[in-house]
DNA sequence: CTTACGATTGTCT
DNA sequence: GACAATCGTAAGC
């Protein structure tokens, strides 16, 4: 298991290094539990120029300075005061990009994702969606700006690759509220995978 | 200090 | 398909 380099999160395009991810592996070892997957779906946040994104027009705040970090480190936030989304900082220091993690396939620690998610057997929403898929993997605001090559939460590669045909770009998910920029194709996941999260139906 | 709301999910009908 | 849960964050006063 090869832990990615610095070097790979230093991409500024964000939207390619949101494709890259895919295919990759994210593992957490918290409270001497290791779990963790491989991921089926990403979306892409581009700083500055993204309306979507936390940091906007270049809002810096408290919450969003871990953003504007050299690639290469955590950004988990609460949302709707319950679940906590992990997103991987990317480019060089002071371009706030990020990748939201949305799904994950699970490959290790099944037993400890099930406990976590209080589910009896797997099924596919244990860690498809990004609320979700941060509980299975024991994922809270104490490890937001985390070295995603440390001991705690780490992505390693595995030598999956995706052709561009087993791919797909669609709209971003809950972002309405971003105008124009919420009809732009920058979530990206697995055709056919089971643990690409579907909108709510 | 106060207030409005969200990069969502689970449960109920 | 609809809606409640629930609280940190950010902006306004």
């Amino acid at each position: 298991m090869l832990k990615l380099p610095y070097s790979f999160y230093q991409n500024s395009n964000v939207n390619e290094l949101a494709v890259q991810l895919l295919g990759k592996q994210l593992f957490t070892f918290i409270d001497g539990q290791l779990t963790g997957g491989t991921i089926v779906e990403t979306e892409a946040y581009k700083g500055v120029e993204d309306k979507a994104s936390h940091a906007y027009g270049g809002r810096f705040t408290p919450r969003t300075q871990t953003m504007y970090q050299s690639g290469g480190v955590s950004y988990v936030y609460l949302c709707y005061g319950i679940h906590h989304l992990f997103n991987v900082v990317t480019a060089p220091q002071g371009t706030p990009h990020a990748v939201l993690i949305r799904g994950l396939e699970p490959l290790e620690g099944l037993s400890i994702m099930l406990e976590r998610r209080n589910m009896s057997m797997l099924k596919p929403n244990l860690t498809a969606g990004p609320g979700a898929l941060a509980k299975a993997l024991g994922i809270d605001r104490t490890l937001n700006a985390k070295d995603l090559l440390g001991d705690e939460i780490w992505i390693a590669e595995n030598g999956i690759y995706y052709t561009e045909d087993q791919l797909v770009a669609s709209p971003r998910v809950g972002v309405n509220y971003a105008g124009d920029h919420a009809l732009l194709p920058w979530r990206y996941y697995v055709k056919g995978n089971k643990y690409v999260s579907r909108p709510n139906s």
